[in-house]
DNA sequence: CATGAATGAGACTTCATTCAT
DNA sequence: GATGAATGAAGTCTCATTCAT
């Protein structure tokens, strides 16, 4: 907190009038965040277009986002792998947030039309979602270098995945 | 460190006998997790099989352990995503550990053969790993119960995902 | 002082505008109580009965006013055993308030005609007080319920215990 | 706490060695002087007496203790007028502590011999202690000098007022 | 070798007071 | 006069590490 309010320069105690606790400046900082992923995601977002172009948007404008924003993504990154994060993920997985419908939709309706593997979503989630993650991890660390053509390619294969 | 000794039923400073640091603990108690996972992966496998099956064999074999022992995954996953494992990883994305030069050899064989997509080796782990990372990370909080055709499906999925 | 503004309705900064501080605001509050019960105690007070009569009339009047109003009672007992009720203390046993007057003149009538036991003011306060207060603080935390018999009764006793 | 770790010439962290809180250091102090009070308030207590002689033995004897040690009655009293001390005192009021217990069995004896008057025992508490409370306190801000004289005196009224 | 009491920097949080608007 | 955001010292507590026994 004390370095937070130095970055802020503002005093120690100034902090708590915009936040009840360290927690509470934690949680509500994840959901802005989310937030702005949530907009990336729709923008652009061809609603019309065949479920693989759809995936394919997605996974790219996601990957886009955390390579553009790398602090971003750190943050998102530990506060999923934190105790802060444990009890949001669980709303998540039973799909009460906006984000994840985008894709749980997506894939649904995959599903429905026998274009993407009949797996448990949890299980599509991974297989899209995991690889995803260990790019924009290994780039925000600086151990890839991701461009275009590399980003395409991958996101081909995580629809190979997925795909029927 | 006071609960590692009390766990262990040493004094505290005991601890300070076998170990320089906090730091040389968690570090040391790592790599001997790695070595346990890198046994592991050697058990019946299949050496002079096709690729397609070393990988299934090496990928349920490593998802199966962290299942058997989630504590282990759970703290192979938290020393990767804190600042002790990321000195340690610049070193494994050079390929100095053993762990990962089973399956680089594999994957590299397999790009030769032209079984697997010429992509760089760190695409290719992303593709493998990052779903399977999920899936033990969503099996230790109870989000998902993996069953052996769960695993099977998944890991042909993923197989799809490197595969040519 | 957030609170007392919250429940005064009023910004933070404008209690400053009528206390010159924290010190200030309690020591005026606790003035402004203490005249409510120096009234409470002139109400119907029985000035040409005998010393006996006077002290009863005295005494439960001020036990009453302490069980009708017990936020009162608590403030003005914690104001007592505070670091401000203190200095304020020295005066009044030096008798520079009010009501300890109302007291001292009857005290001191008894002793002269030789009705209350020859002690010094503060042991008869002492004696008086003590017993009061103390039920007083007993009804307030709810370990007794006071009713008029019980009253009648315990000023009898604290009579017994001053007077001849 | 700060204070406390200087006074006892240790570091600030090391009385969090000996008490878990600053809540179990003021209530085991308060514990153990409670105990020390309890013990001498049975030496020297004339057990085959009457009850009159009893009571005025304990009367004295905690009123010279606090007397005597006046930063413990300070302590007492503070903590019996903070929220630390009200939860005990429920249990004190109901009898589950043993140096209420020492009053208690002479003042319900003192009522079956038609000695004391029969009022409820929180009243008779009231009555022998309140006064007590009112002179230590006096005597330890300084207001009174107490010589055995004036004690002599006083509880011989408080017997008044507790005696048939 | 083993112990565990002691350390003290640093963490989060509160709160009386000020001052620009 | 009124506001309330800002302040920062001070409070309680934690924890990796040391060292005399």
């Amino acid at each position: 907190m004390a370095m937070v309010a130095e970055k802020a320069e503002v005093g120690a105690g100034t902090i708590y009038h915009y936040f009840e606790s360290k927690e509470a400046l934690i949680n509500e900082l994840y959901q802005e965040l989310e937030k702005k992923v949530i907009v990336t995601l729709w923008e652009g977002y061809p609603i019309s277009k065949p479920i693989r172009e759809r995936f394919i948007h997605l996974w790219t404008a996601l990957l886009n986002y955390f390579i553009a924003h790398p602090l971003y993504f750190r943050y998102i990154e530990q506060y999923h792998n934190s105790p802060y994060g444990v009890s949001l993920r669980m709303d998540k997985i039973l799909g009460k947030t906006e984000d994840h419908d985008i894709f749980k939709n997506l894939f649904e309706e995959g599903i429905a039309q026998q274009v993407i593997k009949n797996l448990p979503l949890i299980m599509l989630f991974a297989l899209a979602f995991g690889p995803l993650v260990a790019l924009a991890r290994g780039h925000t660390l600086g151990f890839i270098i991701l461009d275009g053509t590399l980003i395409a390619q991958t996101v081909e294969a995580c629809w190979d995945g997925i795909k029927r």
